[in-house]
DNA sequence: ATATAATGTGTATTATTTACACTAAGTAAT
DNA sequence: ATTACTTAGTGTAAATAATACACATTATAT
């Protein structure tokens, strides 16, 4: 009977489906590799955990270090672990996605080496990646998909001041589908989770909206229920 | 810069929560450990993983060590990865939920070793269990509870045919909440998956009810769409 | 002033969810 | 065979949520 643990060449990494809204766009975050395996192929980022860090860790760790970021909104939604899923060797990956504000921000300059350079792309026009991670990135992109229907993070995604055609137009790139304005509107103010604020939209070359703001009291005091089978 | 994999003490476990549902009771499957650590602790069966096996292999196989079934539905829920959560070195876990149909069988005789006994155990009345399985569960049993509400899964727990009450019941002890009858009746026949029988339950001292099936084919059309958002 | 482009608003219809209580059917005991 | 008991099985009205649908308003630019 086995008392210690084994010793093979096992490893777990992280992967990070990081969104972005820009533009009307949902882009994710890649990278260029800059090392083998796949060198110079475009890849989620990700790397290996260390020994003295958590998996959540991790993943903020990585995060920083290609966003220069940090208390960025991330989950956790599924692990990877095929056998071949690596070419050198045997490595399961927990893959996070995570939700940041772009306000029409550049492409980064990634603070880690394991990446040449990281780019803002847009979902619907994503190059070939590296090892599984076109799947990690399809399974992401369920999961945002799914729970948007049942939490508002499309928040995470908007800048703190929005108008809501643009929070509309992010429904529609996630789920894929044109949505009414007038019942979209009518459901989130139903939410009762939108602060309007005394304050319009600039610098566009036509009426401009009103803002709102994500009121988050009441949005964590909606949400706690979460689940509803009446009686 | 990194070119080849890492080499430190570093493994990767599966733990399972194996749902049954007996006597109008929700349990799981609890082990008593006959290794260190934790030694005699009831715990999740759980094992860690061969270098040639996928997680999803790994997870049917622990299913079947322990029960001796194959085929039966389970999920990954959540991977657990702090730093310290085993004793003996850098362990993260994939932790799975499965459901399976009880029919008053007995507890069971563990194939494997690393078990002394497996038993049946009310969901309402675990012991304490060893590293952080008290957390994996909640953590599982939260999921399903989630994914009954848009999902039916609760037909996996319940035998083949099954009477509308047993279903009530079931959805009662996994929300943890008293149901209509009528309204739950209405829902479910709505839903149109249920498949009624010439048959009705027998050895009752009372009214025998009706009995009925799960329609499978249905189902899976039902549930592709899955997520609604109008227009 | 005028054209332009997006904002902002209401109502009727339908479907879904909820609340609520009694009769019917079979079993068991006498 | 009657009776008592226990669970099965059923309907309707009210409230809420979801859907379909079109035009006047407002700010900007020329």
């Amino acid at each position: 009977m086995r008392t210690t643990l084994p010793k093979f060449d096992s490893v777990f990494s992280i992967d990070c489906v990081i969104f972005g809204f820009d533009e009307g766009e949902l882009k994710i975050l890649l990278i260029e590799r800059n090392e083998e395996p796949f060198k110079d192929w475009w890849a989620l980022p990700g790397y290996i955990v260390e020994q003295d860090e958590s998996i959540d860790d991790a993943a903020e760790r990585i995060l920083y270090e290609l966003t220069g970021l940090r208390g960025i909104y991330m989950d956790q939604f599924y692990t990877f672990g095929d056998v071949n899923r690596h070419p050198q060797g045997r490595v399961i990956t927990v893959a996070y996605y995570a939700m940041i504000r772009l306000n029409g921000s550049k492409d980064l300059k990634p603070i880690s080496n394991y990446a040449s350079k990281a780019v803002w792309i847009p979902v619907n026009d994503l190059p070939k990646l590296a090892f599984d991670h076109e799947k990690i990135f399809n399974n992401g992109f369920d999961k945002i998909r799914h729970k948007i229907s049942y939490q508002p993070i499309a928040f995470e995604l908007l800048p703190e001041k929005f108008t809501l055609t643009q929070l509309q137009h992010l429904y529609e790139v996630i789920l894929n589908k044109k949505l009414d304005k007038r019942n979209f509107r009518k459901k989130m103010f139903n939410y009762g989770i939108l602060k309007e604020l005394d304050e319009k939209q600039k610098g566009v070359s036509y009426r401009a909206a009103k803002l709102y703001k994500f009121d988050k009291r009441k949005y964590a005091r909606l949400f706690q229920k979460e689940i509803t089978f009446g009686k």
